[in-house]
DNA sequence: GTCTATACACCGATAGAC
DNA sequence: GTCTATCGGTGTATAGAC
């Protein structure tokens, strides 16, 4: 022996479909090694700090590719109407149509939010003032882009939550076309 | 000994500030115990499925508070803008302006949701036609008045996300009040 | 109706061989 | 870098006295 058997970012990948789907409670060191292959002494080789280490890293990632998929697409030179139906197109993609869940609203959701208060931060904040800043690009005041970034947000977490807890995918796509036709409306009265 | 400490209303009151704050998974026999002040085997006595039982009877009395908070104010005979605003002013209360989680939430987005499936759909079903009825009642088309419902209802629960995943109760309050503006809004283009 | 004591499985984590 | 074996602790649940 020696010689890894999968590499790391497959390790990760496993890991996260885990904590993504159990949340950081439930997901125990055997089912995290099941999940990969690897045997629990072999998990700590990787992450000497254990489960809490594997989640944070897990969640890192997953902030890293959504920033790639989701965020990136709002700052290209594109006109803001473009960005935003792209951030959407991405969201789709990255959510499987609303099959996958959140990992940063299970973890927020979950009874050791305590431990991920930095990384859930750090994935929002990013996406919220990128979103914005659109929203500013597409002729909104400061005070209304920021408002409706949250609300955003807000919504997606929202139907996906919505659509975990009746294991009923639909919600998302639905709730992602009409974002698709409010983001930049005007609104009146 | 023989006689109840506290009566079981209370216990109940107890047993859901734990479950809410620290999900399904976290909530171990001893949390519960040491809450309501219960020896395990007490617990046992009153929830003979353990556990199990004591989410379900918490999620069951949570959606009946909310039922005759927040929904029972929907099925008045105001004028819809107004059973609309008192929903709303209600939900500050019931979650106690952001501070307080969503049970069901959590519940919906912890490792054992499939255990709660059921609950949820009842807890979220008559909220999301009481609210369609009303719109209605205000003037707008089935097809609209079922999609504002759902997206209210992905608002709050998704700020109520956002809140507890930042530790920031904030977010919670600006978006009731833009709700409060927005629901019956009509919009252009 | 409440308690103490306990059963037994599984938890997260580590030691040490290869 | 991976494994098996094992640690001490805690999990849910139960038995049985009062």
């Amino acid at each position: 022996m020696g010689a890894a058997l999968i590499p790391l970012a497959e390790v990760l990948n496993r890991l996260t479909k885990v904590f993504r789907e159990e949340g950081y409670d439930s997901a125990t060191l055997s089912r995290l090694s099941q999940a990969t292959g690897l045997g629990k002494a072999s998990l700590y080789h990787y992450f000497p700090g254990g489960k809490e280490e594997m989640a944070k890293a897990v969640l890192e990632r997953s902030n890293q590719r959504f920033h790639e998929m989701v965020i990136a697409p709002l700052c290209s030179d594109a006109p803001p109407g473009e960005r935003l139906d792209k951030m959407i197109d991405n969201l789709d993609a990255y959510y499987a149509g609303g099959e996958e869940s959140c990992l940063l609203g299970v973890l927020a959701m979950g009874g050791n939010v305590g431990l991920f208060h930095e990384h859930i931060k750090q994935g929002l904040a990013s996406w919220m003032r990128s979103l914005a800043d659109v929203l500013k690009q597409a002729g909104f005041a400061d005070d209304e882009a920021q408002i409706r970034a949250e609300d955003a947000i807000f919504r997606i977490e929202g139907a996906l939550l919505v659509g975990r807890g009746l294991g009923e995918a639909a919600y998302f796509r639905r709730m992602l076309a009409q974002l698709k036709r409010q983001m930049v409306q005007v609104t009146t009265q």
